[in-house]
DNA sequence: CAAGGTTGTCAAAGCGCTTTGGAATGTCGC
DNA sequence: GCGACATTCCAAAGCGCTTTGACAACCTTG
């Protein structure tokens, strides 16, 4: 059933049922109601791509996620944030298309999606420090958002982020508070701009508390359960190791929690841990009674703010920029306590 | 960038241009070599919609995820399985979209994706038993791979999937063989086909066994790792505790771990645990030196031959259906050990 | 050299929609 | 009863591509 067929059907011309269906004035709501009454029962929607071909907008937004060439390793917060973004965007009539690519072919994959027209606009994922993404959109004038933020990048662009900086902050300064002072980051990889202002936090917290900052219990890497236990098994493999862990992620934390249970060191007694959590629906911090300490915000909400602030960007592509710093949760759960009495037992 | 641009930019009509460039035997060597360079230095690229339109081929493959309308949960294998099926697709020329819906439209969707000319096909995710959504693709002639199978499904249809029967099966027996009688079942989902089919692995070989079937030892639902955390516990305080536990995926393990691990039990020592394992890329097991005793099979590979499948299928959709029953893998862990002496200690 | 094939190119139609610029009809005030 | 003005509808152009059918131009043959 297209156009044409509902109209002869109709006995009006396609023009009139267009507008019908569009809602334009220009028709009476007599004619109206008869229309989509009409389109319903014979199910009629507009082909996409010929409207898209009309209007000049595709009305389908993109999504580039870039799969690490090695390690074929997935993002797992990329279900949540789509199941988020989506919501939004079919609220709007959008189309949602992922694209998978290595990183190395990113800029051509962006390049190609605007010749193509095959998107109205893109969320930017997972930025990195001085992210050429971004100067690359502006040239090709691809509207997008950010769901994190480019630190370097002088020019305006819209942007979602966590306060990582200081969630990190606080997690070290609340970890110094219960006297712990070999305090282990168990990072993200360290080319990803949240990565980075994370570190910047908990460097700014151990210092501000007086304590050395030790490369030994720094690590960096993707965020894997398999990291976070092979990290924390080296740490405290350590002559000093260290009496608290501040992970990147609950999926790492899963694996620190691995890695202590094998050595029988209790958590919350003998090493606390404190986590970022990413609110992920199927790995959650134990709901009402939560696991492990936490700074938490959810993915998922940020996956439907970003849509709906790339919607509104892609309708006024030259106005003013906007962002939201999201403030990380607070969350205490059993997985810390007061540093162990070093020379006690 | 577009064809008529190009083509009067060479010289060329419209039509010797395209045809150039899509490999019609109609025109010289010599003049698709001057087009292929003229549209590479351009960097033009068919507009995707116009494409389409001209063609009746969106080009563009379908996955529709449906996300509970309670717990807003997301399938974790979601990622993995688009990582590699995005690879196929590429490598095709194929676009992925996604579209998020309550469990309730579904249909709707499908319906709409089909009216809309969007897509060219759809992977059908997560078929429940007498899936109605097989015979509405067959109705609406949208042509569709299945990643699992639906029972009481009459009519061919193309499928992938693993041999659930079996690896549940033989981890029943194979937790048997160590001397366990009281072994939990932690389960999918019971609406969905898998979960029914590792079931009836299960009990299968627990009546081979000549164990009894304890329905206080089985439990089903939403893959989470709270999940398995709730149910471990709940099942360790029977009066009649299990000595194994056989989980749904790895997700859930990580719960039965936490379970375990707080009430100071030894895993592999004290109760054993296998799983079935998706090979996330973000939670694998362990690597060379696995952790849990496992049946596995990778998401990510079966995501890409799907979507090959689908091509197939949407090349010749009235061609003969096909199916892969993949075998999953054994993988020996450290979390299993024979049963425990119910009469010592 | 005329008849018949190839080869390389093109003009134009068509895909299904939106939208511009009219045209027909109805309504109103005077 | 007539111009002015809404109101309601339509024919046709155009979006950027593919593809059909036609046509020169260039070989082959007998």
């Amino acid at each position: 059933m297209n156009l044409k067929e509902l109209s002869s059907l109709l006995g009006l011309s396609q023009t009139t049922v267009s507008r019908a269906l569009n809602g334009y004035p220009e028709v009476s709501e007599k004619t109206r109601a008869r229309v989509v009454k009409a389109a319903q029962a014979h199910a009629y929607s507009p082909n996409t791509r010929a409207q898209g071909l009309a209007t000049g907008h595709s009305k389908c937004i993109g999504h580039v996620i870039s799969v690490s060439d090695s390690a074929e390793m997935v993002n797992p917060i990329f279900g949540d944030f789509m199941a988020g973004a989506g919501e939004t965007y079919a609220a709007h009539g959008y189309d949602m298309m992922v694209t998978r690519v290595g990183t190395k072919d990113e800029a051509d994959t962006y390049r190609n999606l605007k010749a193509r027209g095959a998107v109205d606009g893109v969320v930017v994922h997972a930025p990195r420090r001085n992210d050429s993404r971004l100067a690359l959109l502006d040239k090709i004038g691809l509207p997008y958002v950010v769901h994190g933020r480019s630190t370097g990048i002088k020019a305006g662009y819209s942007w979602l982020d966590v306060n990582n900086t200081r969630a990190f902050s606080e997690a070290t300064s609340y970890l110094a508070g219960l006297g712990h002072s070999r305090i282990a980051l168990i990072n993200g990889p360290e080319v990803m701009d949240f990565a980075i202002r994370r570190r910047a936090g908990y460097e700014s917290s151990m210092r501000f508390a007086g304590l050395r900052i030790d490369p030994a219990l720094m690590s960096t890497g993707e965020m894997t359960e398999a990291y976070g236990y092979a990290e924390t098994n080296a740490m405290l493999s350590l002559k000093q190791p260290p009496t608290a862990f501040l992970a990147a992620s609950i999926i790492c934390s899963a694996g620190i929690r691995r890695a202590l249970d094998e050595r029988g060191l209790r958590i919350g007694k003998d090493v606390s841990v404190v986590t970022f959590d990413d609110c992920l629906s199927y790995f959650g911090n134990g709901g009402d009674r939560p696991v492990f300490t936490a700074w938490q915000s959810s993915v998922r909400l940020a996956g439907g703010a970003l849509a709906q602030m790339l919607i509104d960007r892609i309708r006024s592509p030259h106005g003013p920029h906007v962002s939201e710093l999201w403030e990380a949760e607070f969350v205490k759960g059993t997985s810390t306590g007061p540093a162990p009495d070093q020379f006690g037992d």
